[in-house]
This record gives C-alpha cells, structure tokens and sequence, in this order.
DNA sequence: CTTTTGACCATTGAAACAAAAAAGTCAGAA
DNA sequence: TTCTGACTTTTTTGTTTCAATGGTCAAAAG
C-alpha cells in the first residue's frame, strides 16, 4: 500500500511538472506517461480518469500550501505581519502554479467535472476557515473590533482575489503576466491589505 | 449642425437600446438600421464603423455616469456616504448596461480597436481623477489621513471592481448574474467600502 | 494476486473548406 | 447635404474530415 502511494505521488509529480509548463488542457496522459516511462494504463490503473489525477494534483497543491502557511500560524506576531507572509506565500505559489490557473474564483476550465470543483471549493473554504481563526485570535488579543469574522474573512480573502483576477484580466496580451505586472499586483495586494485591517480596528 | 447631432444621438440610443439586449457583438448595423427605419448607408453617413458608434455610445453612457455623480459632488456630506452613493449609482449603471460589459478592467470582447480600448481609459481615468478630487477634499476636511492620493483612489477603485469581476466570475452558469448575486455583489462592495475609508484614517 | 502492457475503441478537437451573414462602399436619387 | 438600393469585401458560422486523445481490455510479467 506505501508503494501503491508511492508510485500515486510519483505519478502527480510527474502530472505537475507538465502542468505547470503547459497546463491541464495541453497536457496528455500519455506525455504524462512517456515522462514516467510507463504506459498509459499505468496510469489508469492508479487514477481512473484524468479528473482524479487532476483532483490528486490539486490536493498536493494545497497540502504544500497549507503546510507552509500553518508553520507560521502559531508563532507570536501582528496580524499586519502575519497576513503580509501570508499574501507573500499565495504571490509564490500563484507564480509557481499560474498555467493552472488556480487563484481565480472560477478555476482552470479544465476543471469541468463537479467533484473538481467541489474539491477546489473545498480548499477555498479551508483557507477561509483558517483567516477565520486567524481574525478571531486578533480579535481575541484586542487587535481588531468585534465584528462578523466569517463575513470580514471572505470579504478580505476576496478583496485580495479581486486584485488578482483584474491583473490577470488587465494583461491580456501575453499568456504569462509579466514579471512587472506580478510586482504591482503583489504591492496593490499589500497595500490593500494594510488598509483593510487598519479599517478593522 | 443641430439637426445632425440629433439625429447622431437617435442613432446611439437606438444603438444602446438593442446592445442593453443582445450586447454588442449580437448586434448588426443592419438592426439598429431597421429599428430607426433608416438605411444601413445613413448610419455610415454618420459614424465612418461601427466602432465609432460603440465610441458614440460609450461616451454617452459614462456622460449619463459622469452628470449623475458630479450632480452630488459639492453637496456637504461625509465621505462615506458620498462613496456608498457612487457606489450604488454604479451598481445601477452595472445592471443596466451589463450587457456591454463596461465594468471588468478589459471591458467587453467588442471594444477590440485601440482607439475603443483607449476612449475606454479615458473614461476611467476620468472616474480616477474624479475621485482623487473626493479624497483630497476629505483629506483637507481631516476625515482621512494624509497619503497618496492617486495610488489610493486607484486601489479603492481597483478593490471594488475585483469584486464586481469575482461576481461575474462566479456566475458563470447564465448569461446575466442574477438578482440575489448582484445584491451580495453590491453589500460586499460597500461593506468594503466601509472598511477601507475607516482604514485611511 | 498485484502490477504492467500492447492493441484497441469511442470521443473530442483541430484544420480545411464551404456557406451565410455581417461590415463596409458607391453611384446616383431626393 | 442627406439618403438609398445594389454591390463588394471581410468575418463569422457551420460542416466535413481526420488525427489526437481519453479511456478500456485481455493477456503477460513479476
């Protein structure tokens, strides 16, 4: 069973440095599997359907993501700060994982069946769950007011994913956001950021 | 000359009349022909293309925009109030003329000429500037702090489209965004609102 | 029994082309 | 100066074709 997993995570690696080149729509199963040295039924033997695939990638995505992120959860710092690493690290992982197109509110239309998108919602409440938390120790500590943590927490999260998704609109000329348009996004976003919670003191 | 105009306006409105419906790719010159009872030449006669009709018909719209909010631009009211009612006079203007897909930062598929794209800008630059103005004045009133005054009005203008853009986004499913979404698009942009200009004090 | 494969099928998606519709023009009438 | 019917050119749309891709299966390998 660990080998079984083993080659599974093998199998998503493989899927994920193909990804993150030529995204979901333009990579095969069998460029997946040429990459391995496998056949293809190799991989349906691990993945019944390249939406499995696709959901395992999303999910090793995430856990990499969340891993980094609830590292710092726990040490002692401002919210500012805190939240500031936070945008830091999506700002990583979005550059990382762009041809994806996971940061959107709608994802990659690769996306297509309702179990992918269930399980990219999934994560999207997970993440707001955790700003969640986050909001309420702040408020717990006097940081902040009193206030609809659920509601505010979305509202940030979104405010912030907004920005994103006008500077994925706004560059549409090239198929990858430019290096500069990359930095003017991540200062709006820390700006932003630094006014929102000032607004909720 | 009078008369010209006025029949150029005809023009525009029966213009608007049928982009509100169809959009403007979904539209002909020969439909907006037929509905004046006119022929398609005496629409030529008046706009060289079509895109200087959709010119036409964008500078009327944000005319309309610009007559409304600059009616209570100099009346004594807290700066929240007045931004909560630019922002449902936007909403307003937003439902209206959805259709033309005025509101995202890359504006509908149909402005495709660099002059369209460009008398585009100018409008929101306009709205920019217009709003640099309202924060000025507030500042010189005390209601916020100091800073920069044009890098805050584009990022409070730039945070509420990201939410109008997500509200799109998200309601991929039909063609027009539905009563209950646009009225949590609108909460959210207010209650953002809210918290940014208590953020800038 | 678990894992892997070559050979196969069914569907999707892109390329090429034809048909339709739209944008845009022009000589000439009102 | 303003407008039109008839026309040309360009774009869009529909259709056919065919290769590429997702997915299956019986059988081999370990």
């Amino acid at each position: 069973m660990i080998v079984l997993d083993k080659k599974r995570d093998a199998i998503i690696e493989g899927a994920i440095k193909r990804f993150i080149h030529y995204g979901i729509q333009k990579t095969t199963m069998n460029e997946i599997a040429e990459d391995l040295s496998v056949s293809k039924p190799s991989l349906y033997y691990y993945f019944p359907d390249k939406s499995s695939l696709i959901e395992g990638v999303i999910e090793k995505i995430f856990a990499d993501y969340f891993e980094v992120v609830e590292k710092d959860l726990y040490t002692d710092i401002s919210l500012d700060e805190r939240l500031n690493i936070f945008i830091e690290v999506r700002f990583k992982f979005f550059q990382k994982y762009y041809m994806l197109h996971l940061s959107g509110s709608s994802p990659d239309a690769s996306l297509n069946s309702d179990e992918l998108k269930a399980k990219f919602m999934g994560m999207k409440k997970k993440n707001i769950d955790m700003h969640v938390d986050i909001f309420r120790k702040a408020m717990e500590k006097g940081e902040i007011a009193a206030l609809d943590l659920e509601k505010t927490a979305e509202l940030y999260l979104e405010s912030l994913m907004g920005i994103t998704s006008l500077c994925i609109m706004h560059g549409n000329k090239e198929l990858f956001p430019s290096k500069k348009d990359m930095k003017i996004m991540l200062d709006k976003q820390l700006s932003l950021s630094r006014i929102f919670i000032k607004g909720l003191k």
